[in-house]
DNA sequence: ATCAAACTGTTTGATCTCCAACAGATGTGG
DNA sequence: CCACATCTGTTGGAGATCAAACAGTTTGAT
């Protein structure tokens, strides 16, 4: 195992590469440090349905800034498991109007016990105020990225505005 | 249009969902406003197949996180474009010792300088010194998780602890 | 010297994601 | 009222990623 000799450059200064990482380590650990095996993506579905109830599957896939077309595996995946339903709404025969199911809301229960659970174990690893300043500054990160985004769109095309 | 009353709860007080976000925003951003439209994983092989030249395809996957047989469609875009090669070193006749071609090393330059002046846009919205607290955090939050994940599997089973 | 373990790249199958296209449903301007 | 645009979920095709399995190669223990 010698692969500590590796030349990283600036890469591990940037922040893009930094953040993959990060991403990477937290979903890994997300995944494996739970006892319901739910994937990230799977586990944030079901919260907003919780808060949202009704809500329609490209409200939910844009919250998540995911494409519609991504949600119908997760959503199929979480019917067949029997933690949602979807229901047609009379007024609009179109959408599908999505709502937990009592077996859906006693899985996300537990699964809000296990990321409170890491969430508090990595506020003890590197301090709550960092921990703070760390999701402050994703935000704000977040911001930058969208305004350079619009202002880049805007100069090439007058294209769609989306979030 | 009216997803902004939709309720998220304390979900984006979660650095797994934020970090997500994130993620999905820089990618977007980082593949479009470049004119070779360069995968941001493809840059980052290309610039550590520069920084150590010779490095076969396991460490290049270990150092990004990835599995080794991730880099092998990765390598095999790469190498059809004419920008890497791969050769068989005499005294290890299993592995690849990848090497920029000159058009890699001319690719890898226009990509440099399209990164760094996203970073640049980027530290300019969000203040120099935002950006660099906001690294060396990713970075203490990176450490965070691999401890915490290193302590889980130890508690669990005495397990591999890669990376 | 030999045989088992470990390593290297690859393939296959599964899942997640995007994009483009579609049909059905709804809304809108004339 | 009616054509046309827009929205809804869905499908199919492409690419990325992982895990498991494989064959060839190297290493190491006995």
């Amino acid at each position: 195992m010698t692969w500590e000799n590796t030349q990283l450059g600036n890469l591990d200064k940037m922040l893009g590469v930094e953040l993959r990482i990060a991403q990477i380590l937290a979903d890994r650990l997300f995944t494996s440090s739970q006892q319901l095996r739910i994937a990230p993506g799977h586990y944030t579905v079901l919260a907003l349905i919780k808060l949202n109830p009704g809500i329609n599957q490209s409200k939910l896939a844009h919250c998540m800034y995911l494409d519609r077309s991504s949600m119908v595996p997760i959503l199929d995946q979480l019917e067949k498991k029997g933690w949602i339903e979807r229901k047609r709404p009379p007024n609009d025969r179109r959408s599908h109007a999505l709502y937990l199911t009592s077996a859906g809301r006693a899985a996300l229960k537990q699964a809000d016990r296990e990321v409170h659970k890491l969430e508090d174990s990595i506020a003890a690893k590197m301090g709550h105020e960092d921990r703070a300043s760390l999701l402050a500054l994703i935000k704000k990160f977040q911001t930058a990225l969208l305004a350079i985004q619009t202002s880049d769109s805007n100069r090439e095309t007058a294209n769609d505005n989306k979030h």
